[in-house]
RNA sequence: GGGCCUGUAGCUCAGCUGGUUAGAGCACUGUGCUGAUAACGCAGGGGUCACUGGUUCGAAUCCAGUCAGGCCCA
């Protein structure tokens, strides 16, 4: 509907709508539309789609704004090549509200959407499709033809994507999003990359990776994790190797892979672990004192003991000697990760398979020893068994090194073990030269840049993510693989020249090999110059390019790496924009982000890299505040997988309970950062608890406004009311909390916050004030349409659904003013002056002393319905005590009762006992026991009981001797007055006179009638407006009451006639029963007259 | 193996810097109220505050350790 459509929307009713909510006999010109109490939100939900969609709302958010303020916010870019989850609804549920809640602040929120779509998922998603089981297929097959089907098969989720996120109403510009394969991005992303070249931050080294020999690729650590076997078999070897200087004497070495040894450098101790010689034979060994018992077979004579300290720097003969070695090597060093588990305690390092080892070896620079080829085999330097794969040369080495009596023992070892997922091939530890970056070099700009960000939640800030950066390694950047951004470095083709050069632009890159490459255009409709050669930024067209090397006058090759597809979208802040080849000013405008959120286990995958790439651009975080959500787990708290079948559906859920149901039970279930457990079931009890509630108390406003033709005035009289300047204050501490809360990003208490509202609207103030809308009382409706019309307000980041609902229909046709939508509308502002705090808590007392009247009710057995004369409250608190006199109209009237009275004493409402304990009181005491009992109830027995309650101890002067009697010595017992019912809750106390005269008996007979007539009505199908004719037969206490509370009967029950005596035979009888005897009544419709 | 988070009623969660008898909602039982409400009120059943030890006059809360679940990293 458009807003001329909108403004005109007085609207007749036809007979058929007005049967589908009330009913009404006067056709009259009504301003709001009917809303049924009965909603099905998920079919309402699809209606506010539409309309914004028609009317551009969402464009509208920055359209109408251009100069406001901007909050800048960064979307984590997902992989559309899976279907969307319930996580991914989670997060942008989360996204959502916090965005929301800013425009609605005044500010210019640009959300640009982004798709993540390189990487080794792509590839293993294709290989799947053409059934290949290692690299050299993809290379057979062709890498373009491969690449292109990766490019294919990014997007193929895209439509289930841009459809959840739609219905969710997450708002986020998916037209125009930052996409990382496209040239654009991947030009701004070889920019970065150059000015990490050009600091010294690329560089190139050795790292320890998982390694399928067969299929020539590193796993990643998800890859790995699918492939452990438990009870693998491996050898468990102790090794002998010769310390130097010192004849006949060992270091003792464990190790589970023989292989390794050839690459020996160097053999690690743990600095305080206890370390013995001892002698067996001929010969002597070092080992670890704790694992003596384990290690050696028979008797020994212990020679000395030491730390692992004293052994380091100690040499030793190497095992082999097959390759050239330029450094020093071959002695003791110490490592914090030798334990005393299992082995000796004396570690063997081999730095190019392990990653341990790898650690050690740069930190003593010791060489790195590389025996073994790409396809798992030695090479040829290592004579003996070169050309065999390494597990197989296992058992050759160990018979090689018992022929040279170097074996100490031998055996088998069964462990986990990770295998190829894949193939199925044991996977070797393995060094791989690769290009890293080097952040340790900025690590104290990391941390820095850390202090300046805030973490919700807070620990992470000095916890999962301090950590991190405190333990800062290099980025391993580089990639074997073929889809992804190609590290934009050549290298000259001779290893002794070894020239290199990297380019940020493909100008830069055009100029040297001088040709006219231009960027290839993302979009296919765009052309470019005749003279120019498109140039794609991917494998493997920039690996055709070919340059003269400047030193020595041979070809260069671009290096075969790819980055790492975090560095793709931890660039976003730069690359989205194509900076700084274009829209610098945008760049400005939007760096950094205000906010980003995205869930717990992007701390060390998206936030790092944000923080890693912006800190060593620029030296200044890219983000402010980020959200950190808490995973989601099944209803049982177990993980949810597609093996245990619990995976929900998020669709499932949407449409059975709506989108706005989902993100509630997002946004209350837990605070964001915990994990959360979702089930359908427990987002149906989103819909049941609150959302029914709030609806109702809507659907209730409608109604009468419409039945009293009631508009809101644009300048409304504050009211009088108590009962109104309480909701008003209640809702503008809300307005204050709330605001205050979502400025923390804390929607989770925001929401509470509004459900424990929506509860005090509904069941305290609507329920109370039931007459006077009936009435159509303009203060109560103004007040209502009030707080309604900001509650959707609040609403609106969070049920954007509803919330819209709630105001197109509550300011669309009686407020021209108003914001076309909610979403656009401003921000309510609290208005301390409102916010009567002392109303509030007398309010407060109110509630509780009509709790306490109503459990006294319950205890004496006594109906609502029937009034009673007299109740006495204590009060604790003398402040609340001079209150009440203000709220004692509404306290008698919820409780039914016709007088009150506050007691100063307790005395005046209780009589009191005080039992002494003679299990304690008769040792201590013993013939004094009785003159104590006498003692404590006589005198001011109340003012006794009131110290014992408060626990004080009490002397008392007996016989000429004083006791001092404790209070857990006595028993405390509060009686009622006779004819009172009482009860007591943390010093308050209720008590009611429940003694009934006639006039109160009669009452209750006439409001007994009142409730079954109503009840009939309704049952009837009668319309609250119908007139009726009442007619009566009953005990002579009926008629009784009929002829002092006539008068009120017809009145609430809008009866014209009311006839006592015979029913009309034609008419259905309802009966109900009295202790005097047994009522029957009918009721008829009377027309309405004109 | 390391870091971080979580563990409170059958379920989902509050319990702030230690302070009477540990709470709410849902579910269950009883009862009441009701011409907005498939709602609500009152009462009841339901707890080894994961476990062990410590600090303290006093611990769900602070400390240490253990166990379980989760995430990240090895």
């Amino acid at each position: 509907m458009d807003r001329a459509g909108r403004n005109n929307r007085l609207l007749v009713l036809s007979r058929a709508d007005v049967e589908n909510s009330h009913r009404f006999y006067i056709e009259e010109i009504i301003m709001f539309q009917p809303v049924s109490s009965r909603v099905n939100f998920a079919q309402e939900e699809e209606k506010i789609l539409a309309f914004w969609k028609e009317n551009d709302i969402f464009a509208k958010t920055t359209a109408e704004r251009p100069d406001a303020p901007r909050f800048v916010f960064y979307e984590g870019p997902p992989t559309a090549n899976g279907r969307p989850g319930i996580h991914h609804v989670l997060a942008r549920s989360f996204k959502d509200v916090i965005l929301r809640y800013w425009v609605m602040r005044g500010y210019y929120v640009l959300r640009k959407g982004g798709w993540d779509t390189h990487g080794l998922p792509v590839e293993i998603e294709v290989e799947k499709k053409l059934g290949f089981t290692n690299k050299k297929q993809i290379e057979d097959y062709g890498i373009k033809a491969f690449n292109d089907l990766c490019r294919e098969s990014v997007f193929t989720y895209v439509d289930e994507w841009k459809r959840i996120t739609d219905r969710i109403a997450f708002w986020v510009d998916m037209e125009d999003p930052y996409v990382t394969l496209h040239n654009k991005y991947v030009e701004s992303l070889w920019w970065i990359l150059k000015q990490f070249w050009d600091q010294g931050l690329l560089y190139e080294g050795y790292k320890v990776v998982p390694y399928c020999p067969r299929c020539g690729t590193p796993l990643s650590s998800h890859e790995l994790s699918l492939g452990y076997r438990e009870g693998t078999k491996d050898p468990s070897v102790t090794i002998k190797f010769a310390v130097k200087g010192e004849p006949n004497t060992y270091f003792l070495v464990w190790t589970t892979t023989p292989w390794t040894l050839p690459a020996n450098v160097a053999l690690a101790v743990g600095e305080d672990i206890d370390y013995v010689l001892v002698q067996q034979g001929g010969e002597r060994y070092y080992l670890a004192k704790a694992l003596l018992d384990s290690v050696m077979r028979d008797d020994y004579e212990l020679l000395a003991e030491m730390k692992g300290k004293a052994l380091a720097g100690k040499r030793y003969e190497p095992l082999y000697t097959f390759l050239p070695v330029s450094k020093d090597y071959a002695y003791v060093v110490t490592a914090d990760f030798v334990s005393i588990e299992e082995g000796t305690g004396i570690v063997h390092m081999a730095p190019a398979f392990g990653a341990d080892d790898m650690e050690v070896g740069k930190a003593y620079d010791l060489p790195l020893l590389m025996t073994v080829d790409a396809e798992g085999k030695f090479i040829n330097a290592i004579t003996p068994w070169k050309g065999i794969f390494v597990k197989d040369a296992d058992p050759l080495i160990e018979e090689e090194l018992e022929q040279r009596g170097l074996m100490y023992q031998k055996g088998i070892y069964e462990h986990t073990y990770p295998f190829c997922w894949r193939c199925g091939t044991p996977l070797l530890y393995y060094a791989r030269s690769t290009w890293y970056v080097a952040t340790t070099k900025k690590k104290d700009e990391l941390l820095e840049n850390n202090e300046k960000i805030n973490w919700y939640p807070q620990h992470l800030q000095h916890g999962r993510f301090g950590n991190w950066l405190e333990n800062n390694v290099d980025w391993a950047l580089g990639r074997n693989r073929y889809w992804g951004t190609p590290l934009p470095v050549w290298r000259c083709d001779d290893p002794a020249c070894d020239h290199m050069e990297a380019f940020g632009s493909v100008a830069e890159l055009a100029q040297r090999a001088g040709k006219k490459f231009v960027l290839q255009p993302d979009d296919p409709n765009e052309s470019v110059p005749a003279d120019a050669t498109p140039l794609d930024l991917h494998r493997p067209d920039v690996d055709e390019i070919v340059l003269t090397c400047p030193k020595c006058g041979g070809t260069m090759h671009r290096v075969p790496e790819l980055v790492d597809v975090w560095f793709d979208s931890g660039s976003m802040p730069v690359a989205q924009w194509h900076y700084p080849f274009e829209n610098q000013e945008m760049f400005q405008e939007q760096y950094p982000a205000d906010f980003i959120c995205e869930a717990v286990d992007q701390t060390r995958g998206w936030f790092y890299t944000l923080h890693a790439v912006s800190t060593m651009l620029f030296d200044q975080p890219s983000f402010k505040n980020v959200l950190s959500l808490g995973l989601i787990m099944a209803e049982d708290g177990s993980k949810m997988s597609k093996s245990k079948g619990n995976v929900v559906d998020p669709w499932q859920v949407v449409n059975a309970h709506g989108a706005d149901a989902v993100r509630w039970y997002m946004y209350t279930a837990s605070p964001a950062g915990q994990t959360r457990r979702f089930s359908s079931r427990l987002v149906q009890e989103v819909v049941k608890g609150f959302m029914n509630t709030l609806w109702n108390s809507y659907s209730f406003f409608i109604t009468y406004a419409n039945i009293a033709a009631w508009t809101p005035a644009a300048q409304a009289a504050p009211s009088d009311q108590l009962l109104d300047r309480w909701l008003l204050a209640e809702l503008h501490a809300l307005i204050r909390d709330v605001t205050e809360r979502m400025r923390q990003y804390d929607p989770t208490y925001s929401a509470r916050r509004i459900e424990s509202f929506v509860d005090a609207l509904s069941n305290w103030y609507v329920r109370q004030s039931r007459r006077r809308f009936w009435e159509g009382e303009p203060a109560a409706l103004q007040t209502l349409y009030t707080t309604l019309r900001t509650l959707s307000q609040l609403l609106a980041p969070f049920m954007p659904f509803t919330a819209e609902m709630l105001w197109q229909n509550l300011v669309g046709a009686v407020d021209a003013s108003g914001a076309e939508s909610v979403h656009l509308s401003d921000w309510p502002e609290a208005d301390e002056a409102l916010i009567d705090e002392a109303l509030r808590s007398d309010v407060a007392l109110v509630q509780r002393l009509v709790r306490m009247g109503h459990a006294a009710r319950q205890k004496a057995n006594i109906k609502v319905r029937q009034p009673l004369a007299e109740i006495r409250l204590f009060l604790p608190d003398e402040m609340e005590r001079e209150q009440l006199p203000h709220l004692a109209a509404q306290l008698l009237a919820e409780l039914n009762v016709k007088q009150w009275q506050v007691v100063d004493q307790l005395s005046g409402i209780v009589t009191a006992r005080i039992n002494a304990k003679p299990q304690l009181l008769g040792p201590k005491y013993g013939r004094l026991l009785g003159s104590i009992r006498k003692a404590l109830n006589s005198g001011d027995v109340m003012a006794m009981a009131v110290a014992f309650q408060a626990g004080e101890s009490i002397p008392l002067t007996l016989d000429g001797q004083t006791v001092t009697i404790n209070a857990d010595e006595v028993d405390v017992l509060l009686q009622p007055l006779p004819g009172f019912v009482m009860v007591e809750e943390a010093g308050y106390v209720v008590a009611l006179n429940v003694a009934l005269d006639d006039a109160l008996r009669r009452e209750g007979i006439a409001r007994e009638l009142v409730r079954y007539v109503q009840n009939l009505r309704k049952e009837a199908g009668f319309a609250v407006t119908d007139r009726i004719n009442l007619y009566v037969q009953g005990p002579p206490a009926l008629q009784q009451a009929l002829a002092s509370f006539g008068d009120y009967v017809q009145s609430e029950t809008l009866t014209l006639d009311l006839q006592v005596g015979a029913l009309p035979a034609d008419l259905p009888a309802a009966q109900f029963k009295l202790p005097e005897g047994e009522v029957q009544f009918a009721i008829e419709q009377r027309p309405v007259a004109g």
